[in-house]
RNA sequence: GGGCAGGUGGCAGAGUGGUUGAAUGCGCUGCUCUCGAAAAGCAGUAUGGGUGCAAGCCCAUCGAGGGUUCGAAUCCCUCCCUGCCCGCCA
């Protein structure tokens, strides 16, 4: 949701930032709309106030033996009134909330300009990718080839975008998320969270999967929803919360299996576990005051990245320009890692910072010592990493072409019983 | 799934139709007293919104949404949640 006193007072400078997004005008129509609802608010609420006098009136004559029959016919054509303008004031809310809930955050200043991804710009890289190499396979070819990998049994039990792992793949996914887990926990100073996986409407409203995403979400029949990443749990334990200044910052993570229906990415990443409708991520979420949320967005995008640093994958990490940037986004840092199957870079996390859409959707503020008013917080969120895509940069980085195994990031092999390489077993 | 009991302010807990946004206690904030502290006393202490330059005034909110009524925290209906018992089941 949007800070309608804001955009009341400079409409313009929402226009020109949703531009830099694409959109056309908005706030012409935002604000006869806000204009209509509010003459009718205070029109209804004049109604209310004559009705509360007027029914504390006959109560007070009927107390006292009078008569109140006019006070009560006066009273019965107020009411009328009201349910006139109430259903008025009502449809008017309804289409504002609507048309507001619809429209993306603000773009921050330093966001660079761009209508799409050959926009964004490269910050940082780290690593050396092993370029153009002929021995690259596929983890596909990789994971086959070792018979630890099923994507025809998956199809057969579940469909399209789905995989199944075995052995020595499924410990090391399982590796890789502990591993994780373990990092932000102990030295990133996240409180691990394992929340549920399946939350109500409000939730998905309040982090801005609804209205708009609807279709990219899986919906159950009892009216709950899938969640597409932890981010929308985590971030949603503080809605409807005022907080105390000393609570911040809040700093949780968790690993899910994340559900996405991929409604528009038809004939995208067909091949392989680079994009599934079930996957496992493990996400930060920061909630924290205003004025910290840059500093805040920076810290995370480095946990991310200490990541890939201790798994010494190749990454680089770029900013999003407007273009390219999520719905709920102020601004996005994206980290790519290294597929030297398709001898590029492919997103493996997205920090992004929120500013305070989400809290106002979720209704959490906080209070500052001695302040009477309230304030929003903000929310960030970040990808720490996805689990399934680091698992294929693993087993494509660390291939092995000599005998077609894979050898095991050292940070990785406590996890693994001590093993050092994945190598096929004579069969 | 069946049955029972509940959901009131930061917390505890009154309130079963009429100045009740809500008693009382605790907590918290300020002041008085004190060398200081404690104790005690006094005052204050929800959120959102409308209107106004402002002080202020007004509207809404007692789990949520409907309904009855001149008037609802209080009565009726639906839903949600919590606790307990029975059944079933990872």
């Amino acid at each position: 949701m949007h800070d309608l006193k804001a955009l009341r007072d400079n409409p313009a400078a929402y226009d020109q930032n949703w531009a830099r997004r694409g959109l056309s005008s908005q706030t012409s129509e935002i604000l006869t709309l806000d204009e209509d609802r509010r003459s009718l608010q205070t029109e209804l609420q004049a109604l209310q106030m004559r009705r509360n006098e007027a029914s504390k009136e006959i109560g007070a004559v009927k107390s006292k033996g009078g008569d109140a029959h006019a006070l009560m016919v006066e009273v019965a054509e107020i009411k009328d009134n009201m349910a006139v303008l109430e259903e008025q004031e009502r449809v008017k809310a309804d289409e504002l909330t609507d048309l507001l809930s619809r429209l993306p955050n603000m773009v921050a200043d330093d966001v660079p300009d761009g209508p799409d991804e050959d926009h964004n710009v490269e910050l940082r890289r780290f690593g050396t990718p092993k370029i153009g190499s002929n021995a690259a396979k596929d983890h596909v070819e990789i994971g086959e080839m070792l018979g630890l990998m099923d994507f025809e049994t998956a199809a057969k039990v579940a469909g399209a975008r789905m995989t199944i792992l075995k052995g020595a793949l499924a410990r090391l996914e399982r590796a890789l998320g502990l591993f994780m887990l373990d990092v932000h926990s102990s030295e990133h100073g996240y409180t691990e969270i394992n929340p549920p996986l399946l939350v109500n409407s409000d939730v998905m409203y309040g982090t801005t999967q609804l209205p708009k995403f609807h279709d990219d979400q899986f919906e159950t029949t009892d009216g709950r929803w899938l969640i597409p990443t932890a981010e929308v749990v985590l971030t949603n334990m503080v809605r409807e919360e005022i907080l105390e200044e000393g609570a911040f910052p809040i700093r949780l993570c968790a690993m899910t299996p994340c559900f996405r229906k991929e409604a528009g990415s038809a004939g995208k990443d067909t091949r392989g576990m680079i994009r599934q409708h079930q996957f496992y991520k493990v996400e930060m979420v920061s909630v924290v005051k205003p004025e910290d949320s840059e500093a805040e967005h920076q810290r995370m995008t480095d946990c991310a990245e200490n990541i890939l640093k201790k798994l010494e994958l190749p990454f680089r990490t770029i900013v999003l320009c407007a273009g390219d940037m999520g719905f709920a986004s102020r601004k996005t840092y994206d980290i790519e890692v290294w597929v030297p199957s398709q001898d590029k870079y492919r997103e493996i996390s997205s920090c992004s910072n929120c500013g305070d859409i989400q809290s106002r959707r979720m209704k959490t503020r906080f209070k500052r010592a001695g302040a009477k008013d309230t304030e929003f917080v903000h929310t960030l969120n970040g990808s720490g990493v996805a689990v399934g895509r680091a698992l294929v940069a693993i087993m494509e980085n660390y291939y092995d072409p000599a005998d077609g195994g894979i050898w095991i990031p050292d940070v990785l092999k406590p996890y693994m019983g001590g093993v050092e390489k994945i190598v096929k077993l004579n069969t």
